[in-house]
DNA sequence: TTAGCTCATGTGATTGTATAACATTACATG
DNA sequence: CATGTAATGTTATACAATCACATGAGCTAA
């Protein structure tokens, strides 16, 4: 797999997105508006859940359950798969994070807080996943649900192509 | 998991799309079809590649490798998941069947033939499968990406949520 | 016909993804 | 402190997908 981004940097600028970008206040960012979504909400935001978050914000990609997995043993927690399904699971819940579906992988939610449901551009050469919006894409498929009497109440839209960087370098 | 077609059915009416429908005819048209197309493109439709597509016709349901692979056993060939995929993956890239990313399962293509990317509308309550057509969805999609210079390969769509028969049992 | 090629099928083994089931611990409440 | 609930931990297992390699079927060209 390609690992455009590797794991422990903080150093910037680092890729994010398609383009150049220093990102480790963000991260830092990041996770304090988790903190306060969690207590606003009353949720407990406990250090497994702080740390599979982290992870996933420094990674800045979609990881494999396995992958954080090894990240929080090394981490100090436990070793077994559940470990990492269930803070992966309280995340998706609550909004910091998402499954990208197509990857088996998850990626940390680039607009925390605001209820949205995602769109995912993958590139298959970098395996860069950028999130964008999916409102209008969505808003098509529920009047054609309609149609057939089919309420949708979460959609899952993901493309996979070539990200701008790949395609320059490849026709150099 | 809801089992609404149980498998080794023939008797019609079997639900299908979201309403009722005789299908034990539709089944083998759609295996004509197949066999024509394979012919008229050189592509050789052997024994397990037609079982595996008939079986997928008749279930009319999205169903999983191994679930596959079970009746493919059944029917007398090998036992090894490779007996399966191999025979997916011939039936997926010759357009006669779709992955279903959300459920990791498979299902027979409902316009085989004419190239199309699908979108699927997945009933969490019964688990039925309607494929729908993602056109419109994946024009919008395109014009998107393009902005932050993304090109398009493959889209997933798929929508969960609930179907019209569902709906009504519940509300009774 | 046969030698050689290609593709399809078969197998065992392995890796990756995800959940079930159950014991234990931490924590807020009465 | 007792109690209920949520969180964490473990083992075990189910399900998904691929690798590597042997065999066989069918085609083509000498």
């Amino acid at each position: 797999m390609a690992r455009p981004n590797d794991a422990g940097m903080e150093k910037s600028p680092e890729i994010v997105g398609f383009e150049a970008h220093d990102h480790s206040a963000c991260v830092q960012s990041a996770l304090r508006t988790a903190d306060e979504h969690c207590s606003a909400k009353g949720l407990r935001f406990t250090p497994v859940r702080r740390k599979t978050l982290e992870i996933l914000l420094r990674e800045h990609r979609a990881l494999g359950a396995y992958d954080l997995l090894k990240s929080l043993h090394a981490a100090g927690f436990g070793s077994q798969p559940p470990v990492a399904y269930r803070a992966i699971e309280f995340l998706v819940v609550n909004g910091f994070a998402h499954k990208v579906e197509k990857l088996n992988a998850f990626i940390a939610c680039s607009k925390p807080g605001a209820a949205h449901s995602p769109a995912f551009m993958i590139c298959r050469a970098c395996d860069l996943v950028v999130e964008g919006i999916s409102g209008p894409a969505r808003s098509i498929l529920g009047k054609a649900a309609n149609e057939v009497g089919f309420t949708i109440e979460k959609s899952i839209i993901e493309v996979e192509g070539i990200c701008c960087s790949c395609a320059e370098q490849a026709s150099a």
